[in-house]
DNA sequence: TATCAAAATTAGGCTCAACTAATTCAAGTC
DNA sequence: GACTTGAATTAGTTGAGCCTAATTTTGATA
């Protein structure tokens, strides 16, 4: 139990950074190791065990010592706030300001350190409240529910099987126009043609064409059924 | 002239506030002086002094001991950018996402620290590139250009005469609340009734109403002639 | 001209959040 | 059970930007 959980002093933009990365690293079901913390946030690993502890000592993380790091209640309804934050603004950025959803995780990375509850509420009531973002990623709703389906990855999809994909987990602008490119983006249906042993490429056809993707590219594709 | 001018690292935020204050208590003509910008940012005269050091050698400023603070070109040039993205997301917020011009200062407030250019750009153009923002503050263009109309206070304003009301210049949520209610915003035509001396109130009729504002709050409030 | 108050600055200290270098711990291998 | 390796932590430093207290400068007034 924490000392100062009980107050509502504003988040520093660090802190921010630090949770929603805990919460994102979490959903693989272990807690957040030190290092993949650092490797995401692009700090040094010394830097995350002093941050780790200061928000120990805020209640916001349950931390023991070489063994990861877990979100306690309030960490968690923090950090899925500043996960809506983005995915919001992600949304209203392509859906009402023309940005492509390959340049628009960096400017969400910003704003969503500056702005309010208020702002982000306005901004999704303007877009009928989405459920998901253009990557496919479900949007939290204000209250911190979120839905939590996992898709398999397109490298497990059967050959022969006919997939819809719902998720792009990828935040490299590259990746995403090259993909988009292809046509590849939530919503796309593919037919699994063709795949290599050995984390070997995927060939799916889309539509008309035939692509053939690498093992980690097709690994960021998330499929479900065709419905 | 400056050391480290040349380079374009990215301005922290406390810098971002300085130089935009700076640059508003500039337009009265002389040199900011320490207080003031003390005032204006809610910080101490010493924290102020020492920024200031760090601004002139940045060569963002030009400091004489004692004698308050300019911009140089490229301070001005950034506090102007500071300021197109502060009146660009004012206006953007109330006319596309509801805010009223009471609220919509603060969120400004902390946006402008994390927009792109790019984004005020795109806010600007879907809004047609609107020259005022809905205070009826100037819009500095994307180039830096900004109009420097000097509007009379209401409180200059001759008995008899009608104006328009051109710029209310308050940021307090309160005040802008009770003007509006008095349906005192830019483009309202008003008629000098009276005026009482000793910076006494002014009292104006607009439309079928008549209205006695005090002194203070006359002067925020800048006047041109109706056209 | 001497005095005095207000404005500004200097001096010294604090917190946050980053860093590098050095150390400790965990876990698998021989 | 000892060794090794990679992950994590501790130790110590730095810089930005804030603070209060003390000092200096300016400029107006007696």
């Amino acid at each position: 139990m924490a000392a100062a959980a009980l107050g509502q002093e504003p988040l520093t933009r660090s802190v921010e950074d630090y949770l929603k990365t805990i919460y994102l690293l979490s959903q693989r079901g272990e807690p957040a190791a030190t290092n993949d913390i650092a490797h995401q946030l692009e700090l040094s690993a010394p830097s995350v065990s002093g941050m780790i502890k200061r928000l120990a000592e805020q209640g916001l993380v349950e931390h023991e010592p070489y063994k990861g790091v877990e979100l306690t209640r309030e960490g968690r309804r923090l950090a899925i706030r500043m996960v809506r934050r983005h995915r919001v603004l992600e949304a209203y950025l392509v859906a009402r300001l023309g940005y492509d959803w390959d340049g628009v995780h960096e400017e969400a990375e910003r704003l969503e350190h500056a702005v309010s509850d208020a702002l982000i509420n306005r901004m999704a009531a303007a877009l009928g409240d989405p459920q998901v973002d253009p990557h496919g990623d479900p949007i939290p709703t204000a209250d911190g529910w979120v839905e939590d389906l996992v898709f398999p990855p397109l490298v497990e999809v059967s050959i022969g099987t006919e997939a819809e994909i719902r998720r792009v987990s990828a935040d490299d602008p590259e990746r995403l126009r090259y993909l988009a490119s292809l046509g590849l983006k939530p919503g796309t249906r593919v037919t699994v043609v063709d795949r290599q042993p050995f984390r070997g490429p995927t060939t799916v056809r889309v539509g008309e064409q035939t692509h053939t993707i690498g093992h980690e590219l097709a690994s960021t594709l998330l499929c479900g059924p065709t419905l």
